[in-house]
DNA sequence: GGTTTTATTGCAATGAGGTTGCAATAGCAT
DNA sequence: ATGCTATTGCAACCTCATTGCAATAAAACC
């Protein structure tokens, strides 16, 4: 994990930011959570507990907005909710460009899931004259685990 | 239009609700601007700027809501922005459920389309455990007209 | 190692979109 | 015309997020 958030680290480095104390925190505390998508207020309370640093929830937003465009974290919405953030573990930028995301509304696992059900819709839709789409898909439901209990 | 108004407010009554200044005011709206998905906070500023009637935005807020859960009217949802609300003019309800629908982010238009692109993809999943699955899908893009301008 | 430069942060305020509690009002059944 | 109670208006509050600006800290330079 060190090597990664060390990694993780060096990317910032790479495009000219600096590594900073708050940079660090919600870093280490994505890479200790990366099984979660985590809010930017949840980060903020692991911070905050941890009383090594204070670090504003502002701070958190602004951050995790820069990490998001280095494609370091994704970035998960679901209707009525706050964003979820994860540490992007895959290397391979192009192929973890994953568009639509599972929620478990009971654990809050989130997993990205690859294939893009809409492409095909988007295809017929640039045919009848229709440009520039974007499209955003989110399932929820209960992920099997939470279903059996 | 008339005739659609009345049978809008009646079905308000065939569920022992009230037909109020409000109510009416807010059915004529939509009905009015029946090619268009409009905001709670539109909806109000036209009621507003006819000066018929003081409406309140809270009012408006919870007439949609009423109007939703009888299906007389459809809400879509899309990203960073407030909820639009049409008249459902189709009268079969079960035909109109409409999951989807288009957003052009020029003009505003909002369209609804048939046939559900997930619900293959839910059926694999419950194969693999996951329950209670519900999605929400967001198109958006400039629709043919506006593409050509 | 000390100084300078400027990217980052903290703080306070603001914004959008929406909800809630409660007293006052207006539908409508009688 | 009266009484019951569903609706409304108002004020307050909520969540999630963004912005402006002065203070601070990273890191490049000497």
């Amino acid at each position: 994990m060190e090597n990664n958030l060390d990694q993780f680290l060096q990317t910032l480095k790479n495009n000219k930011l600096r590594i900073t104390q708050s940079r660090i925190a919600v870093a280490t505390v994505l890479f200790k959570s990366s099984n979660q998508a985590l809010t930017p207020e949840e980060i903020f309370q692991k911070i905050d507990a941890s009383k090594k640093l204070h670090c504003d929830q502002v701070s958190v937003y602004r951050i995790l907005a820069t990490l998001e465009e280095l494609s370091l974290v994704t970035k998960s919405k679901f209707q009525g909710e706050a964003s979820r953030y994860m540490v992007n573990l895959c290397k391979d930028k192009e192929d973890h460009h994953h568009e639509h995301y599972f929620k478990c509304y009971s654990c809050n696992l989130v997993e990205p899931f690859k294939g893009c059900l809409v492409s095909k819709k988007e295809k017929e839709l640039e045919k009848a004259g229709y440009t520039q789409l974007k499209h955003h898909l989110e399932i929820t439901g209960l992920c099997p685990s939470c279903a059996l209990s």
